[in-house]
DNA sequence: CTGAAAGCGCTTACAG
DNA sequence: CTGAAAGCGCTTACAG
């Protein structure tokens, strides 16, 4: 009963079997008798017998692997937004349930991905921006699947899943401007063209543009995504003499830093000033006050990832290559009309 | 220049070598002429050639994989607390330095660990509780290496990283007892004996004792370790008379949920009640009040694991079986001395 | 210092 | 329905 070197040999002997047998009652290929086969998985069971994946993947080039390609900060370390767990976890709940395991990788700007022909990985899911780089190219003509969530990339031909991210901009500007605000600040991660946050940035255009109030540049401020980047940005908007009323921050990190921020020079949320988020990750409902923000389902989006990933697997023709996912607004109470 | 499927055997033809040749100056290993070296690594560029893992670990039976076992929630789906991204990127880091790749694993209670001989992962981190189970035991008898992070286990023949839990219940009591509280509730998650929590517990005991203030068992709430459990937690609280004028929360999002509690029913942080809370995340800073935490450092924790887990695989004998990582009080707004 | 050959544990035509 | 055999891409004694 010592599971630890049982190979298909073992089972074979004692089913007395041959291991090609073996091999089809495991995968279900060829023609079996059932009694053969239920010697087979009688043996299987008595010997606890587990199928080599390396061997397999040597044969027919299916490592079962796939990967999530997370983008590196400069310390070598992954991203530090939470948010990026919530996805791992919708990757890791449905790669499980279609029998894939999932491996955790973090790149910087110098990757070879050599890692993806070293294991034979069966897809890639990039998470984060990734512009169209000449590795990527070459990952792509190389046939390795991928799937991108939030990326950069224009080309239809990428399977990607995005969120509508212009709508989230509008429904959250149009929020603050229902409830009468004018002078809206934009509280934002790095504007690049075609990324999530000038997507975003457009979606507040518009409304602005809808609503008849102009769109000023000096209002959006560009600040790191993350809670400091939001606290830091506080300071910054606080001083605007002039009268901003309402700040939609494009992700929930940057709007708790800047609540916070905000909280420390005296101004109050939402007396002074309303406070829009966006993602709706957990922190948001217990922040005090709690966080008016736009909802994006991350685990959801997870999951879609892998469902794009299988469908190429799977050769799928009639699969979709671009999915969008869809916001929503959701008022609690850092929002309220401007007190004058 | 088609990366697309370069074996050895390419490398071997280029380089006007045998492939054992090419083997040798891959791995470093025989005696290799430095011009024939040269030429090797000249066609391996060329080629850019990438080595099969499969088919080195069918050989050798390593596979340079490693897994983070991650208990499932009831739905499927991994633990939600952000804590665990911390941890993970921590071991995703130290890993990757040591060239080790990780994979992501979630188990439920009926897990089988087939995918441990499968996949010839090198080794285990266990990260969350879990109690010295049959498999687990098994697990240890195949030799396989693992670390338990955060366990119950006091057998100590495994190698785990835990926190000084005791020494972080007696601080962060220590601390409101300096400031003048007597009635200091504890938030705790599952108390089971030997768990973090019972040893975080042990140390709010001890410190109550060392002060002269009776432990009151009624003082101690049981509660889910999640936002939404502190959240509850509040009214439990908050409705007690006869005084509670402190919480200490055994971890953050339980102390989070709890303070958006108290503050829904009206009950003031620090003025009314103070909080402490435990793990010192990112979202304690951003609190409103700020959080008094124990802090603890999740990414070192991360980084910890990987090193006593090539330990292991490098059968270093001088490596140590235990590591306890310290913790620390981080005083900030939301513990005062009671108003009375 | 270099190479021919066996073998790791599977899968897959191909015979029978 | 079942089995013998080749081969996936490496590493590792073993000769030379």
């Amino acid at each position: 009963m010592s599971a630890s070197r049982v190979t298909i040999k073992d089972v074979a002997k004692l089913a007395q079997v041959s291991i090609a047998t073996v091999s089809n009652v495991i995968n279900g290929t060829g023609r079996v008798s059932t009694e053969t086969r239920r010697k087979v998985e009688r043996a299987i069971g008595q010997l606890d017998f587990a199928p080599s994946a390396s061997a397999r993947t040597l044969k027919d080039k299916q490592s079962s692997l796939i990967a999530v390609v997370v983008p590196l900060l400069e310390k070598g370390r992954l991203q530090d937004n939470p948010f990026y767990w919530h996805l791992v976890r919708g990757i890791e709940e449905s790669a499980r349930g279609v029998k894939l395991h999932v491996i955790l990788i973090g790149i910087g700007p110098d990757e070879t991905f050599s890692f993806v022909r070293e294991q034979h990985l069966d897809g890639l899911i990039f998470v984060g921006a990734f512009a169209r780089t000449e590795v990527v190219e070459s990952m792509l003509r190389l046939g390795v699947p991928c799937v991108f969530m939030d990326s950069l990339v224009d080309d239809p031909s990428y399977y990607q899943v995005v969120l509508d991210d212009e709508l989230g901009g509008y429904i959250g500007t149009k929020h603050l401007l229902s409830l009468g605000h004018e002078r809206i600040a934009l509280l934002t991660g790095v504007l690049l063209e075609g990324g999530v946050n000038y997507c975003r940035w457009q979606g507040y255009r518009r409304a602005l543009e809808e609503a008849g109030v102009p769109y000023r540049p000096e209002l959006v401020y560009e600040e790191p995504t993350s809670s400091l980047g939001g606290y830091r940005a506080a300071s910054r908007i606080g001083a605007k003499t002039g009268g901003i009323t309402a700040v939609f921050a494009l992700s929930d990190m940057t709007a708790i830093g800047l609540v916070k921020g905000l909280h420390d020079l005296g101004i109050s949320v939402p007396r002074d000033i309303s406070v829009v988020g966006f993602d709706d990750d957990e922190r948001a409902r217990y922040c005090i006050p709690a966080l008016t923000t736009v909802r994006q389902d991350i685990v959801e989006k997870g999951r879609t990832a892998v469902r794009l990933l299988t469908a190429q697997l799977e050769r799928d023709p009639l699969a979709e290559r671009r999915v969008t996912l869809g916001v929503e607004l959701v008022p609690r109470q850092s929002t309220a009309p401007p007190s004058r």
